[in-house]
DNA sequence: GCCGTTTTCGGCCCGACTGTTTTCAGTCG
């Protein structure tokens, strides 16, 4: 799963492309959903999927047809089922159902009593009054229709967890203190911290929906609402993130805010093996079959033990293997925030932070920690106030100086060291070596092309001096992907040159992300969790981190930072 | 189109909300 095939995913895509094509030919609901699920099952596959058919077992999820489809596929690279519906399908109908609010239906009646062909056509079309003539459309649905095409940041793609997270715990601060609220949570890929998140989602048990609801949809952080229901509101915020509140009953709240927490993928097994016990699963309540009773769920735990399995953290929920694992009672023990013992990646004035080695030392110990190591960039990071090596040497110094000065936590005189593009260190080994802990990571030629960077980060790994590479891919989320790197490669090179790998935990960061980290889990890669922080502030991000590493499936001994300081500092002079 | 301690057809999740319709269709999650 964490790493399809580049066939499987093609095949996947394909699927699901047919899938959309016929929804939009408003072709049988249920065969669409059967290539759906195709998709889904050959991204499940660890192995390509034409070697997965030809195992005896065959691949559930695909049947005759699609099983055809996928080695037609596999041998040809197209499929003339696709090529034949791509035809059937206009352009037109593709973009027109892209506006929130039309569906395949809505498109076609457009599309062929007005024959507009795209949103600005049929912007056009709406503003001189066209739509409301025809059969079935009104006024309201003209408006509906100019205002989702004329706003400026219409409801749009994902975003970066950090932007949206302060917003929706406002949100929740608003509503949770109302009369008749006695519980009230996010859900969502908020609740399951993915790094981004589509829109907001809260559910609430109250005894009082309608008075909720009211203060819900005149909360100051939204720009419009949408709908407005007798349990439910949608409304956007002003910067066009959806929001949506379901209110319901407090004896309902374990099942609804479980369903409301997804994922999807997660949900429709969970389904399957509820059916399989004769239970069926709603937002409202588990519905025994035999008689049509509802089961006591109080809270989710009591749900996931219905279905005769462990406690699932809302982190683990994506149908990645983590069912397979409650049902086997042999769910990690993940990484809480209360493990971390210490950061290893923090920057001071003496580049680029805004604050003194020992006004972070005193602010890492206010937080707990055991240790935290000073990794100041090197000297070809000029934009970053680089330090010279000669600075390097006084900065080496005023460390072990500042020791004497905070008691109770340890300071680990460090480097963020670049890795140059030859894949050489911008810190010669001599001066290295008189650091206690050497952070490496490449902050430049962005651009060079995967085998170069690849084999300058293995490069670096090889280096004995070297303790961690720091967010090995350079992404920025919302911003730039990330330089081209092998980091099956990286994560290699990492096992065998005991090298432990980041998860950067700067908000924007999240670097390595959750699938890669899981990666180097399995790989028997230690991570390391760290803030980078530039300031005493930036410590908390800590937390964004250490979620990253749940979703990632990550127990406190697969992390290098939940170690005592004792056994750090061993590690540290390993080999 | 898939699947079956139901063996080859009949089920597959469905409820909330809106709008336009006089009793429901379309969309969304």
């Amino acid at each position: 799963m964490s790493n399809p095939s580049r066939l499987n995913r093609a095949v996947a895509e394909a699927f699901s492309e047919i899938a959309d094509l016929l929804e939009l030919v408003g072709d049988n609901p249920f065969k669409i959903r059967a290539y759906r699920r195709g998709a889904d099952a050959v991204l499940a596959l660890d192995v390509p999927v034409d070697e997965a058919l030809a195992d005896d077992g065959g691949v559930p999820g695909l049947g005759e047809a699609l099983r055809a489809k996928a080695l037609e596929y596999a041998s040809t690279g197209k499929l003339d089922y696709l090529e034949r519906l791509r035809e059937q399908v206009p352009p037109a109908i593709v973009a027109l159902t892209a506006v929130p609010g039309i569906g395949a239906k809505t498109a076609w009646k457009l599309y062929e009593s007005l024959g507009v062909d795209d949103t600005a056509s049929l912007l056009a079309a709406a503003r001189s009054g066209l739509v409301r003539a025809v059969p079935g459309f009104g006024e309201r649905t003209e408006e509906n229709i100019i205002r989702a095409l004329s706003m400026h940041s219409p409801v749009q793609g994902r975003r970066p967890l950090y932007a949206i997270l302060p917003v929706a715990e406002r949100i929740i601060q608003v509503l949770k203190d109302m009369p008749g609220v006695t519980a009230i949570s996010l859900g969502g890929s908020i609740r399951r911290r993915r790094d981004t998140v589509g829109d907001i989602d809260i559910v609430a048990a109250s005894s009082d929906a309608s008075a909720l609801l009211d203060v819900f949809v005149g909360c100051d952080e939204f720009g419009e609402i949408l709908s407005r229901g007798s349990v439910r509101a949608s409304a956007v915020t002003h910067a066009g993130v959806q929001c949506d509140l379901w209110v319901v009953e407090p004896q309902q709240y374990a099942t609804a805010l479980h369903h409301v927490t997804g994922s999807k993928e997660h949900h429709v097994v969970l389904r399957g093996i509820a059916g399989r016990l004769g239970l069926k699963i709603s937002e409202y309540g588990v519905t025994r079959d035999a008689d049509g009773g509802l089961e006591q769920v109080g809270s989710e735990a009591d749900l996931y033990a219905l279905l005769g399995m462990d406690y699932i953290p809302p982190e683990l929920r994506e149908n990645r293997g983590e069912i397979e694992a409650a049902l086997a009672r042999s769910l990690p023990r993940l990484v809480e925030p209360g493990d971390i013992r210490g950061d290893l990646h923090a920057h001071t004035t003496w580049s680029d932070g805004t604050a003194g080695i020992i006004e972070m030392a005193e602010a890492a110990k206010k937080k707990g920690y055991e240790y935290l190591a000073i990794t100041d960039h090197s000297r070809s990071l000029a934009i970053a106030r680089g330090l010279s090596e000669e600075r390097f040497l006084q900065q080496l110094d005023e460390v072990r100086r500042a020791k004497q000065h905070v008691k109770g936590i340890r300071i680990l005189a460090g480097s963020e060291v670049d890795i140059l593009r030859d894949g050489s260190l911008d810190f010669d080994d001599a001066l290295l070596e008189k650091a206690d802990i050497v952070v490496a990571s490449v902050h430049s030629g962005f651009k060079l092309d995967k085998q170069t960077n690849t084999a300058r980060i293995v490069s670096a790994m090889r280096n004995p001096n070297v303790d961690i590479i720091a967010h090995p891919t350079g992404r920025l989320l919302g911003k730039r992907p990330g330089y081209a790197v092998d980091i099956e490669e990286v994560i290699r090179e990492a096992r065998n040159t005991s090298t432990a790998l980041e998860i950067n935990s700067y908000p924007a960061r999240l670097d390595l992300s959750d699938e890669h980290a899981r990666a180097a889990r399995d790989a028997g890669v230690l991570v390391c969790i760290d803030t980078d922080s530039h300031g005493i502030d930036e410590l908390t991000n800590m937390d964004y981190g250490v979620w990253n590493a749940r979703r990632a499936w990550l127990e406190p001994e697969n992390v290098l930072n939940t170690r005592p300081l004792k056994d750090l500092l061993a590690w540290l002079n390993r080999v």
